[in-house]
Order: structure tokens, then C-alpha cells, then sequence
DNA sequence: TTATTTGTTCTGCATAGTAGAACAAATCCG
DNA sequence: CGGATTTGTTCTACTATGCAGAACAAATAA
């Protein structure tokens, strides 16, 4: 693994989304979540192997949620952060931090 | 170029670095300045790498400054952000502040 | 029984991150 | 002077991340 453990750009966002929408979260969801906060435009595949990377360091748990009865609802794979994950959100939140702390009467907020 | 114009994650700091130091900046206080502050510890090579690649994308200056008179001090190669920089730096800032807004009683600033 | 919809997986490539050795240029000091 | 030492940058080689879109799968509608 190259850095520590710090997460990748599109990782950490990815990893709020999952916060964000809590239990039942999804491939589909993520995107959406993620298009609609910061109307950044994100392929699928883009989200999906970004959860995949994200589940094989630890930081995810997926597994296959029950297919609802709307047209076309098929099963879906729910993703879950987990643990590890929430500890490594929270590290690059202070790296962040740590570098952006004073800065913010030129830089506001964050 | 992959996505809009939202940078990598050491882009980022690297950036956030500069603003820090401000004139003068070079690689060698560029990395000291995200050592001491996020305890990362980040090799020679790869501040240099990303600088360079900043610099391309038209986010960083760099020029040749005069050598100072101090034991082995040879002339440096200073960097300093410009205004892409500092856009590029606020629309991610941006991204971040949107997804996390509203999570703050669970995680905290940022 | 095929058209449509929702959802995931696969393929292939572009960009970013990383370490460390090599190299360069300055000063120190015998 | 000229080698040792120090500060600093560049080069090399590779791994990890990010990204798009086509292919594929499974469900319902009609």
C-alpha cells in the first residue's frame, strides 16, 4: 500500500456517501448521492471500483440485499463502511485539518 | 484530463503547503511543512512529482531563486501558487464541505 | 418472448502517488 | 586546490487510483 493509509480523492468521497446514506447504501446510490452534493459527474464503473479497492483494504463490507418488487429491481449489493474505514475517513479529516488549521480567514471554512 | 478539475489527494496538501509557506516555498520546506504538520511522512521524490505535475496544469509557478550563502545552500527552485491553484484548491475544498455538511454531529469539522 | 428497466461486472487505459538513487552545486576545511 | 559534506533537484521505475463505457445479468411489463 503506497501511502500510510491516507485515502485517495475519490475514495474519501466515496466513503462520506456511504455515511451519508447509511444502511442499504448502493452502487447506484453512491453515484447519485455524490452527483447530487457536489453535481460532480461520475461514471458507474468509476464508483464501483473505487467500493471495490475500498472493500479489499477493509474500510467496506458489501453483501446482496433482497431484489424489491419495482420493475427491473433487481438484487442489489449493499455496501456498508465499516470500522477500519470510519478510522481512515477520520485520518484524512485531520490531515486536512491539520493542514488547513490558521488558514481560515483566507481560506473559510474546512 | 480524468475528472473535472477536482485534485488528487496529495495535490491537494502539496497545494495547501504552498499557501501555508507562502513566497519562497520550495520543495525541500514543502515537505517539511506537510511532515510537521500531518506527521506524514513523504518522500523527496514524490513532492517533486506532484509539484511538477501542478505546475503543468497551470496551478503553480515555479522560478529559480538565488542561492543563499549557507553551507551547500545552491539556488532554489521556488514555487508559488497562482489563481487556478487557488480555484482548483476552493472547489474541492467545496466538494469536501458539501459532502460532509450536515455530519458534523457525528464527525466532527471537515 | 421481447422490450424495458435497474443494477453490476468487465475491459482497457489515463492519471496520480511513491521511493530512492543519481546528479548538481554550493561551502568547508585540511 | 580538491575531497568531504550539505542542500537541493532530477531521473527512473513502478504501483495504485481514477475513469468511462460496453457488456452482462436479472427482474418486470406488456
Amino acid at each position: 500500500m503506497p501511502r500510510g493509509d491516507l485515502l485517495g480523492s475519490l475514495e474519501y468521497i466515496v466513503l462520506l456517501a456511504l455515511v451519508r446514506l447509511g444502511p442499504g447504501a448502493y452502487g447506484m446510490t453512491v453515484r447519485r448521492q455524490i452527483e447530487a452534493r457536489t453535481g460532480r459527474n461520475i461514471s458507474i464503473g468509476a464508483v464501483y471500483s473505487t467500493l471495490e479497492r475500498l472493500e479489499a483494504k477493509g474500510y467496506v463490507t458489501s453483501s446482496t440485499g433482497a431484489p424489491t418488487a419495482a420493475r427491473g429491481g433487481r438484487a442489489k449489493r449493499i455496501f456498508q463502511i465499516d470500522a477500519a474505514g470510519e478510522r481512515a475517513l477520520r485520518t484524512s479529516q485531520e490531515a486536512i485539518r491539520k493542514m488547513t488549521h490558521g488558514l481560515k480567514r483566507r481560506w473559510g471554512t474546512v
